[in-house]
DNA sequence: TTAGGGTTAG
C-alpha cells in the first residue's frame, strides 16, 4: 500500500474536524485503525526510529496527531518510538496532546524503566507545555494507570520538574496533595523542594514539609537534614534546629561538619544573648563528637565574634587556627578587617590587609567595600574616597554595595552634591540604585537639615515606584524626632502598618529616644509598652535610651530600676551603658557594687 | 545535593 494511496483514502474519508490544526485541542478519535496494515506500521516505525520527521509529516498529514498518537499507544509500538512521535508533534509541531496521552506515554516509559526520558519529558511539559492544575494531572494519571509504584515515580519526577523550573508553588501543592491520591514521594523530589523553599526564605513552609516527610515516612538523608536545620537557623528557631540534629542522630544519621557549621552560623547570627558562648560550645561539641572543624567553621566563628564587638576573641581564634596549620582565606581577612575597623583599630586593619597580600591573597570587591565603609565609620572620608577612586582605576567590578557604601560615606561627610554625582555615576555604569542607595541619600539630607531636598527625594521615589522599606521609615522617624516632632513621628507607625512594614526594635528605640530628647521619658515608656505588645522585648539600646532619658530628668530612682531590670534579665551592659549612662548616675550619687548594680550612696547624701 | 565575608536606621 503506497503512501499516495493512504493520502487519497484518508483525505476522502476523514471528516474535516479531524484534520490537523496546530495548537488545537483534540477533536475526534474516529480515525480508522491505521496500523492494521503491517506495511504502514513498519513504515511509520522506520520513519520515527530514523527521525525522518519531514517524511512522517507528509505521511500523516491527513490525520489528527492526537488520534495518530492514540493509535500508536494502542498498537504495541515501543515506548521510544511513541516518545519520539510525542515529542516531535508536541514540541516541534506545537501540537497540544491531551493530558491523558502524556500520562500514558509517561507510564509506558516508567514501565520500561526509561527514567531519564521521563525526567526530560516532564521537564519540557512543565517548562513549555500548557499549564494544568496539579489535581487535573493527578486525576488523569490515575485514570491512565493503577500502578501505584509507576504513578509515584512520575509524580516524584513531576515535583522535581516543578522545582527545577521555578514553579515552587506547584511543587508544594503537588507535595501536599500527593498523599490524597495515594502517590508516595521520595527524598529525590522533597530535598530540592525543601532547598528551594529555604532559599526563598519560606522557613515556616520548610518546617511543615519536613514534618510531613517524617509523618509520611519519606526517607530523610543527611543533606536534607542539613537543609532543614539551615532553614530553622535562618528563621531563628535555634532550639528546634538543635532538636532536629538530635532527631537525625536517633534515626542513625550522624551530623557532619556542614550540620555543625550551619548551627554555629545560626547561633552567631541569631543566637541572642550569649550567642558566641553557645557557638563556641558547639565548636567543642563537634570536636568531641569526632567531627573536624574546617576553614568555614572558623570563618563563621571569627565573623561572629567580630560582629559581636569582640574582635579580640576573633583575632585569638585566628591565631589559633594558624598555629594548627590552617590557612586563612579571603573570607577570614574580610571579616577581621571589618571587625577591626568597627573597633576603631584602623592600623591593625590595614596591617591585616598587608598580611593578606603577603600571603598571596588579592583583596576582592568585598574587601574594598569593608574598607571604604570602615574609613567612613571612622569619619576618614578622604581615605574612603581615595580608596574608592583607586578601586575605580583598577577597573575592578564595582557593584551596588560599593556605590551605596561610598554614597553613604559622602552623605555622612555632608557632601551631598558629590553623593548625588556618585548616584549618577552608578547609573552611567548601568548599576541600578537600590532602596539602600535612596536611604543613604535621604539620611544625608536630613543630617544636613535639608528637609526640602529629602522631601523631593521621597517624591522622586514615589514617582519611580521605589518601594520604601523599614530603614526608610526609621530614617524619616529619626529625622522627625530630632526636629522635636516625636508625636508626629509616632503617626508614621500607622503608615508603616498600611504598607505592611513591621516596625523593628530600631524603630521603637528611635521613637523612645525622641520622647526622651523632648524631656518626656514617660511618653517613651508608653512606646516601650507598645513595642512589648507587638511581642518585642526591650534590648540593650532600649534600656540605654530609657535610662538616659530618666537620668536627664533627674529621675534617678526610675533610671536605677531600669538598670537593675536590665541586669536581672541577663542583658550585658555595653560601652554606652557604662561610659555615658552609668557614669552620669554615679556622678549623681549612686555607688556601684561588684555585680554592676548601683546603690544610692546614703552615707554621702 | 548541604554550611562562611560587604551598604542604609537606634
Amino acid at each position: 500500500m503506497s503512501i499516495t494511496y493512504f493520502r487519497r483514502l484518508h483525505y476522502s474519508r476523514l471528516p474535516l474536524r479531524c484534520l490537523h490544526t496546530a495548537n488545537s485541542e483534540p477533536t475526534s478519535t474516529s480515525t480508522p485503525n491505521l496500523f492494521s496494515d503491517p506495511l504502514f506500521k513498519s513504515k511509520v516505525s522506520e520513519l520515527i526510529s530514523n527521525q525522518h520527521w519531514s517524511q512522517l509529516k507528509d505521511l500523516i498529514k491527513p490525520f489528527n496527531p492526537t488520534s495518530f498518537l492514540e493509535q500508536l499507544l494502542d498498537s504495541g509500538f515501543d515506548s521510544s518510538s511513541i516518545l519520539g512521535f510525542f515529542r516531535w508533534s508536541q514540541f516541534y509541531q506545537i501540537y497540544h496532546h491531551p493530558l491523558e496521552h502524556l500520562c500514558r506515554v509517561l507510564v509506558l516509559l516508567v514501565n520500561d524503566k526509561k527514567y531519564p526520558k521521563v525526567r526530560s519529558l516532564l521537564h519540557d511539559f512543565v517548562k513549555n507545555g500548557k499549564t494544568y492544575t496539579v489535581s487535573s494531572v493527578f486525576h488523569t494519571l490515575l485514570t491512565c494507570s493503577d500502578n501505584v509504584c509507576a504513578n509515584s515515580i512520575i509524580v516524584d519526577m513531576l515535583v522535581l520538574s516543578y522545582v527545577n523550573n521555578g514553579k515552587l508553588d506547584l511543587a508544594l501543592e503537588a507535595f501536599r496533595r500527593a498523599g490524597d491520591y495515594g502517590f508516595k514521594l521520595s527524598v529525590f523530589s522533597c530535598k530540592p523542594m525543601l532547598k528551594g523553599v529555604v532559599k526563598e526564605g519560606k522557613f515556616e513552609v520548610g518546617e511543615l514539609v519536613y514534618k510531613e516527610m517524617i509523618r509520611r515516612r519519606i526517607e530523610v538523608d543527611l543533606y536534607t537534614f542539613n537543609i532543614v536545620i539551615n532553614g530553622l537557623c535562618k528563621a531563628g528557631k535555634l532550639n528546634k534546629a538543635r532538636d532536629v540534629m538530635e532527631d537525625m542522630k536517633v534515626r542513625g544519621i550522624m551530623p557532619n561538619e556542614v550540620t555543625y557549621n550551619t548551627l554555629i552560623d545560626g547561633y552567631c547570627k541569631r543566637g541572642g544573648d550569649g550567642k558566641m558562648y553557645k557557638a563556641d560550645a558547639l565548636l567543642r561539641e563537634m570536636t568531641e563528637q569526632g567531627v573536624s572543624p574546617n576553614e568555614r567553621t572558623y570563618n563563621t566563628l571569627i565573623d561572629g565574634f567580630c560582629k559581636d564587638d569582640n574582635v579580640g576573641a576573633a583575632i585569638k581564634l585566628f591565631k589559633e587556627t594558624q598555629l594548627q596549620g590552617m590557612r586563612p582565606d579571603i573570607v577570614t581577612f574580610n571579616s577581621l578587617i571589618d571587625g577591626l575597623f568597627g573597633d576603631g583599630k584602623v592600623d591593625e586593619a590595614l596591617g591585616l590587609r598587608a598580611e593578606m597580600i603577603r600571603l598571596g591573597l588579592e583583596p576582592n570587591i568585598r574587601t574594598y567595600n569593608v574598607m571604604i565603609n570602615g574609613f567612613s565609620k571612622m569619619k576618614m572620608f578622604r581615605e574612603a574616597k581615595e580608596l574608592f577612586d583607586d578601586v575605580m582605576k583598577q577597573g575592578l567590578d564595582l557593584n551596588v554595595l560599593t556605590f551605596n557604601t561610598v554614597i553613604d560615606a559622602h552623605s555622612k561627610a555632608g557632601k551631598m552634591e558629590e553623593a548625588v554625582a556618585l548616584r549618577e555615576l552608578m547609573l552611567s555604569k548601568l548599576i541600578c540604585p537600590t532602596i539602600s542607595t535612596y536611604n543613604c541619600l535621604l539620611g544625608g539630607y536630613y543630617r544636613d537639615g535639608n528637609v526640602g531636598a529629602a522631601k523631593e527625594l521621597l517624591e522622586e521615589m514615589e514617582k519611580k515606584s521605589v518601594m520604601t522599606d523599614l530603614v526608610t521609615y526609621n530614617i524619616r522617624i529619626d529625622a522627625m524626632c530630632k526636629r522635636g516632632e516625636s508625636r508626629k513621628a509616632v503617626r508614621l507607625l500607622d503608615e508603616m502598618s498600611e504598607k505592611r512594614l513591621v516596625p523593628s526594635h530600631v524603630t521603637y528605640n528611635i521613637l523612645m529616644a525622641g520622647y526622651c530628647q523632648d524631656g518626656n521619658p514617660k511618653a517613651a515608656v508608653t512606646i516601650r509598652k507598645r513595642m512589648e505588645k507587638e511581642g518585642k522585648q526591650p534590648n540593650i539600646v532600649t534600656y540605654n535610651v530609657l535610662i538616659k532619658g530618666f537620668c536627664q530628668k533627674d529621675k534617678l530612682e526610675e533610671a536605677n530600676a531600669l538598670l537593675n531590670e536590665m541586669l536581672e534579665k541577663g542583658l550585658v551592659p555595653n560601652r554606652i551603658t557604662y561610659d555615658i549612662i552609668r557614669e552620669e548616675m554615679i556622678d549623681k550619687g549612686f555607688v556601684p557594687d561588684i555585680d554592676g548594680h548601683l546603690y544610692k550612696d546614703t552615707v554621702n547624701c
